[in-house]
DNA sequence: CTAATAGTGTCTATCAGACACTATTAG
DNA sequence: CTAATAGTGTCTGATAGACACTATTAG
């Protein structure tokens, strides 16, 4: 039997309630982020989807599980972002929201229900439990991975042209980014399929995809 | 009275322990990490300081609670790193660790005790609970923070010497830093106090601070 | 032809790396 | 004087920003 300095065994120390939270991404004209209407508690106001943590449980799993259930999302490969540990944050109780965000391409995200719904990501308004913390840390998160790769989420599916790369970059910067630099920037990141598209009106594009080896 | 979408209350779900480990991080003639001995439970290897969360607690006073308690250390302002929460950590149970960074001057650690040491940081060996994780994890984020900014954590006290603040870089990025190079970038952020040092040998130095403004 | 898109040439300003030089002190 | 440390001048190569140009298509 454990037991710390003072004697106390394991079970001795209360423990507080661990919840997920995860702020679901996704590009579409802007970027946006999943939100859903709380459930039968008091606290019935718009949030991030979440969960309580199960027994053993990894955090990761109980995010999918927590999207699946409650937003019906198929989630990806959530990161974890940061805890969120004020005492009086949830008027339930001491709950610890370990926050995390999730990509996910839009495709994914449609047929939502009346429960969940998408939201322009960087004027999300006041979400319930300072969810909307949650919301800027993974708009943070994102703009810092888009800035030196090329699409590292997947939003894109392959093979792309450049200028659909270079369109959601921008988007995910929220600024007009530099044709020509981002272009000879990103080049030696991707390869080049081989085949160029011609559909519409313009010179027929290269097509691309993300390069994997290093 | 809470309950969710399956009609159970928020005591109804089972609840992890949740602990603080914390890298005490210094740098002497290099970077230095403080474990200590573990206490009375079974698992009696060297680690990292660290404690269970108490009720109502605050993440960050927990950590200057265990140093306090473990290692009579007087810590300044720890970071979270990052949530482990492998189901099979720790052998006492299901204990989620709330990893912690803070940065401590020598000057504050010479009296520890025997329970308690300094190790090399960038050769920790293997620390109990997977605790050499947490110790990567926390170089690589002050090796971040030193990248750009001068003496970000404090270390040196003002006024120092330009060549004082380059050797603590070096030590802090574990390579040789261009001493001219280093200086163009620093000064700009550094304000001279307009005194000079002539301790040793050589010409007299100019004392400097780090700039505050913005 | 024009409009639209793809892709390149090239100038400039900035900056890190590199090296060498000057400046000022102790002894 | 030499050794040691402080500080500067300057060249080079890489790169982001900027702008203009060429290339290739639809209609």
């Amino acid at each position: 039997m454990y037991r710390d300095s003072h004697g106390r065994t394991l079970e001795d120390y209360p423990r507080p309630s661990v919840a997920v939270d995860t702020a679901v991404l996704t590009v579409r004209e802007t970027m946006e982020v999943l939100v859903v209407r709380g459930g039968s508690d008091d606290a019935a106001g718009w949030r991030l989807p979440g969960s309580f943590l199960h027994p053993g449980e990894r955090l990761a799993d109980a995010v999918l599980r927590s999207l699946r259930e409650k937003a019906g999302v198929q989630g990806l490969s959530p990161a974890q972002l940061r805890v969120f540990d004020d005492p009086e944050r949830d008027p339930r109780g001491w709950v610890l929201s370990v926050a995390h965000v999730d990509v996910v391409p839009a495709e994914r995200l449609h047929e939502l229900g009346d429960r969940a719904q998408l939201r322009d990501a960087s004027a999300v308004g006041d979400l319930a439990f300072q969810h909307g913390a949650i919301v800027d840390a993974a708009l943070a998160w994102l703009r810092d991975r888009y800035a030196t790769a090329p699409d590292p989420a997947g939003l894109l599916h392959a093979p792309f042209r450049l200028r659909e790369l270079h369109g959601l970059h921008e988007k995910v910067a929220g600024r007009a980014l530099q044709r020509d630099t981002f272009r000879r920037v990103m080049l030696p990141m991707l390869e080049s399929t081989g085949e160029v598209e011609r559909g519409g009106v313009g010179k027929p594009a290269q097509l691309f995809r993300v390069r994997r080896a290093r």
